[in-house]
Order: structure tokens, then C-alpha cells, then sequence
DNA sequence: TGTACATCAGTGAACGCGCGTTCACTGATGTAC
DNA sequence: TGTACATCAGTGAACGCGCGTTCACTGATGTAC
């Protein structure tokens, strides 16, 4: 704050991504303290930058690709992160590997409240339904679907097509198995609700609670 | 938009009130369609309504105050209706007033998604835990609890005063008992969760699922 | 009944703010001949 | 080795926008004498 020095030395001839890469972390962090995306101004990255506000401009088209980019990234970290821990298991313990995602799951949230709120906050996850098939969530669904399959839990054959219904039941009477992928989204749905309220509230806050309520709602859904 | 008259004429002496409920009542509509709080401009009131900026002055501090008033008519009049839902089934069915409750929150939630957002939605609720108290959420996870009291379960003597966390065994070595508080607790953050995500993504969309998961979800936490 | 004044409901113009974006520019570093 | 020119990285000033809020005002309706 005490008048920081304009002088900005240019980066050399082809390393001008530098500075896109500064951007990006900056903006970075100040979408990861706001917790949406509408907070996020390029004027306000450009002075956590040190830069002036039209230098965004050499690295993306505009406010929108920034923010694309960064909620791409965000969205592709986070998933990679989450599919890591599941693989990080002994293969022969996929229960251990689903228990192990969804605390991590919970704990990510706790700790990056504002990042958690970025991704999976109400406000931005209205979308047209038909855009969805590409929308990363569904990435993130698929992964805990392919955990549960892991399990031993058949995946669906065409994952979503008729909106995850699972079928009626067989000819003979038998009722229909859960698909993996349903129990994937219905555990993502249950972890998110658990979650949400639990960054947002103060009403459970024993530290233990979490991984309690996780595991049972992982039990429940093993079940069946 | 076809060059609306300027011409309002002015409310009658001891009339000035009527204003004010234009104003909540357009404020309101516009709340409700954006779902988030930050996205309601007093000019866009103004607007709406058919006055000057200015003149919301003459019914509200500022905007501060408009705000305040919106997100306390929308939480009473949620909480109340919830709480009424649960008192139209005969008494002798507190179970069946629980499910009915439960059936009423995710329809609302569904039907006004928006509205549904304001309250609920994550980036508002980033209160400091000591000024939660008198937050609206807890009359809400109250509701919960006298249901779930209702059903037979023994309410916390001091509610929330140590976060809601149930006591450890007795001496002789029984498991605690869950309080009611605690099982509404858990019931509206489930629910939250389903509901969040059912209105956000197209993931579960057959209409029965919604009873059935809830149903399911009640059958739960009366149990134990 | 008339008149001065208070009160009420509401307005128009203006303020300063931060914003996204555009524009013409500067100055250093490279390349062609 | 020198010089003209292209390219690169980045800037300062300005645009028009919508915003919350303030200010001095207008004009109708009531009240005091």
C-alpha cells in the first residue's frame, strides 16, 4: 500500500506466458477468498498483480475466458485429486478406497470453504439440462459411480441416458439392483448436503462428527 | 418499455405506507427471481415499482434495511408454513406430520428454486458462529426438532450449547441416546443436500423420486 | 371564509465509485540486408 | 558493423455503464388563527 513502484520490468521475448500463469494464480486466489464467481473483477486481479487492467487483455480474450479457465482448472484439480486418493488404496480394498474419498471429500471442503463454495455453489450450477452431459459434475459423478463399481456394482449401461432411473424390475418379480452410478450420485448428493451445511453452520462441530456420518452414509449405501 | 408516464401521482396524506409495500412486494418479485441478495439494485426496485431511486429513501435507511427486511419476511414466512404443515395432521400421527413436512420443504425447494437459493444458498450463511444464535436457521433446525420430539425423542435440556454434540455414554456403559435437536440437525442437512442438488442438476429427475428418498431418509433417522 | 404555514409524498440532477473494455502509445528485443 | 524494420510485452487515458446515496426542490394536503 505504501505506493508500490510502477516500474514493472517487461518479461523477455517469449516468456510472456509468465505473466499469464501470474494472472491466473492471482485470480486464483482472489476467487478462492470471494467463493464466486462474480466477485472476481479483472481490475482487482490486475492490481494483485501489479499490473495495469488492459495487460489481462494479451492472455484472454476477456473476463469470461479468465474466469473459464479458472473454473476449468479448478474443476480438474479438484477430480484428479479425488480420483488420486481412491487409487492410492490397495486394489483389493475398493471399500477402503470409497470410505478414504469421502473424507477427503469432507475434509477439502472444510479446509477450502470458499473454493468448495466456487465449484458446487447453488448459484452457478444452473445450467440447461442438455448441456450437462459435459458439465465436469458429471465427471465427478462418474467418479464415485466407477468407485462403487469398483465394489462390485454394475455400471449403467448408458450412464444417464433416461436420467439415471434405475430400471423396473426384472420379468420374474425380482426387484432391480442399484446401478453404481445411481449410488454414486446419491452419495455425492447426501456428502455435498452434509458438507455444505457443515462449512456454512456451526451445528455439528465436533471435529470427529464428520468422518462418523460419512462412514455411516457410505454403510447405507454399500448396502442394498 | 413504451415510454412508461412519468406521471405517479402521489399517495393521499397518511398513505405513504402504501409505497413501502410496493416496494417490498417488487423488491421481493426481483429477490426471487435473481435468488441471490447481492443481485437486487435499489434502481432496478425503482424501476420496477414506477418511482424515483430516491424515494425508497422515504420507507428504508438504505439498502441494508431493504435487504434485511426481505430475508426476514422470507425465513418467517417459510418457517411458518413449515411449522403449519406439520400442525394440519392430527396429533396422534407425529410421524406422518414429520413425512409431510419433509414432502413440503423438498416441493417448496423445487417450485422456487430461487427462492429456495436465497435462503439457503451457501455464500449468505458465512456467519460468525457467536452471532448464529438468532439466526433464522435455528428456528428452521427448531421446527426439526420439536417434529422429531413429537415422535417420542427427548429434546436437548441446554440446545446447541455445546454444538449439538450428544453426551457420551452413561457410567454404565449405554450408548447415548440421540436428542431430537440432533436428529433434526441431521435430517435438515440431508435434506438440504438432496434438495440442493435435485435443483441444481438434472440428476435424479423422476418426480417420485423426491418422496421416496425423503421417506427413506425420515425411516432413518426415526430409527436408532 | 381567507390566508399563512407545516407537513407529507415524492422527484430530478448530480456526486463519486468500480467496473469491462478499447485505443493509440512506448520501449525493448529481435531479424533482414 | 550498421541500420531499418518487425515483433513482442506492456501501459495510460479514456469510454460508457449501473450502482448507492445526497441534495435541494415541488406540489398537494392538511392545520392554526
Amino acid at each position: 500500500m505504501a505506493g508500490e513502484p510502477k516500474a514493472r520490468t517487461p518479461n523477455r521475448w517469449g516468456e510472456g506466458g509468465k505473466l499469464r500463469e501470474e494472472i491466473l494464480r492471482a485470480a486464483e486466489r482472489l476467487l478462492g477468498e470471494a467463493g464466486r464467481e462474480d466477485a472476481l473483477s479483472l481490475r482487482a486481479v490486475a492490481r494483485e498483480v501489479g499490473i495495469a487492467p488492459p495487460s489481462i487483455y494479451l492472455h484472454f480474450k476477456d473476463r469470461a475466458e479468465l474466469v473459464a479457465t479458472l473454473m476449468e482448472k479448478a474443476y480438474g484439480e479438484f477430480i484428479a485429486e479425488l480420483r488420486a486418493v481412491g487409487e492410492r488404496h490397495p486394489a483389493d480394498d475398493p471399500e477402503g478406497a470409497l470410505r478414504a474419498m469421502v473424507l477427503w471429500y469432507g475434509r477439502f471442503a472444510l479446509e477450502n470453504p470458499a473454493r468448495y463454495r466456487l465449484m458446487f455453489g447453488v448459484e452457478q450450477s444452473a445450467l440447461p439440462v442438455e448441456r450437462f452431459a459435459g458439465h465436469p459434475v458429471m465427471k465427478l459423478i462418474n467418479v464415485w459411480a466407477r468407485a462403487f463399481a469398483a465394489c462390485g456394482f454394475e455400471l449403467e449401461p448408458h450412464p444417464f441416458s433416461d436420467a439415471g432411473t434405475p430400471r423396473a424390475g426384472s420379468a420374474d418379480g425380482a426387484p432391480a439392483r442399484m446401478y453404481a452410478d445411481r449410488r454414486g450420485a446419491l452419495l455425492w448428493t447426501a456428502l455435498h448436503g452434509i458438507t455444505t451445511l457443515r462449512v456454512a453452520l456451526p451445528v455439528h462441530q465436533t471435529p470427529d462428527d464428520m468422518p462418523a456420518l460419512a462412514d455411516d452414509l457410505v454403510t447405507a449405501l454399500l448396502a442394498g
